[in-house]
DNA sequence: ACTTGACCTTCCCCTTACTGGAAGCCCTAT
DNA sequence: ATAGGGCTTCCAGTAAGGGGAAGGTCAAGT
């Protein structure tokens, strides 16, 4: 398989492929005309990469799940404590989100946004508290 | 003022003032011996940033708000267009990082955390669905 | 045989919003 | 004179790729 084909069998762009070999997550072979010659086992590394990606986890944590994933004798208490750290962060960034909501929807509401100069979005943001 | 002073008066680390500067935020005078010397001018836009920041402004968007923001003659509306974009970002990131939650809070139940290899999270993460 | 277009390669710069650190000047106190 | 803290600039690095140039390769059509 050329990267064209696992681009779009594993739905992650070319680029990142070629990014994540470079960061040595995966280690395709090469044709004889310089090409990445791609096996199944990249594919599915690849294809495990694109969901743990899409769940949010850091390209760091990925090479750690990747490993864990391919080691038989792993514990999964590992596995979990990654995920779980990962979750708390999620929630707290969810959190710190919603304060953020929290206080644009009450400075969008209260603002005529007509064509007066009077703002209250930013007379919140200026030095007159 | 110096910079230290700033500083901790607007709750930014030097490194992000002289930032700030560098990209044309701020344009603090300077004294004879090469020190930046801010007037309240400077410290009132600082704080104007670090507020706006807080609430998650991009710095493209700080830099429109704080020349609204001594627009006399601005439109509300112009205030508010950006506050409600970017709400709706928020809105759109809160919703990703929920999903993400979501799925990963199941995953994380899912798995015994003990020493045995057999784990869900890799069991979804992996090519066998 | 030749050309065209799609695909592949490497290489380098760009992004966001800073942060860390090195080398060196300035100022004050002892 | 020296120590310390504060200030300066400049360089490099972060996360996770994206954009695009310059050029090699392959398969199909003429």
């Amino acid at each position: 398989m050329n990267i064209g084909e696992v681009s779009t069998r594993a739905g992650l762009p070319a680029k990142t492929i070629r990014y994540y070999e470079d960061i040595g997550l995966i280690k395709p072979l090469r044709d004889t005309n310089g090409y990445r010659a791609f096996r199944q086992q990249e594919l599915h590394k690849l294809t495990f990469l694109a969901r743990s990606r899409a769940l949010g986890f850091s390209i760091e944590d990925c090479r750690i799940l990747l490993q864990l994933y391919e080691d038989q004798g792993r514990s999964s208490a590992d596995v979990k404590a990654i995920a779980r750290d990962h979750l708390s962060q999620i929630e707290q960034k969810i959190s710190d989100l919603n304060d953020m909501r929290e206080t644009l929807t009450h400075l969008v509401d209260a603002c005529a946004g007509d064509d007066r100069p009077d703002c209250p979005i930013l007379n919140s943001l200026g030095v007159g508290r």
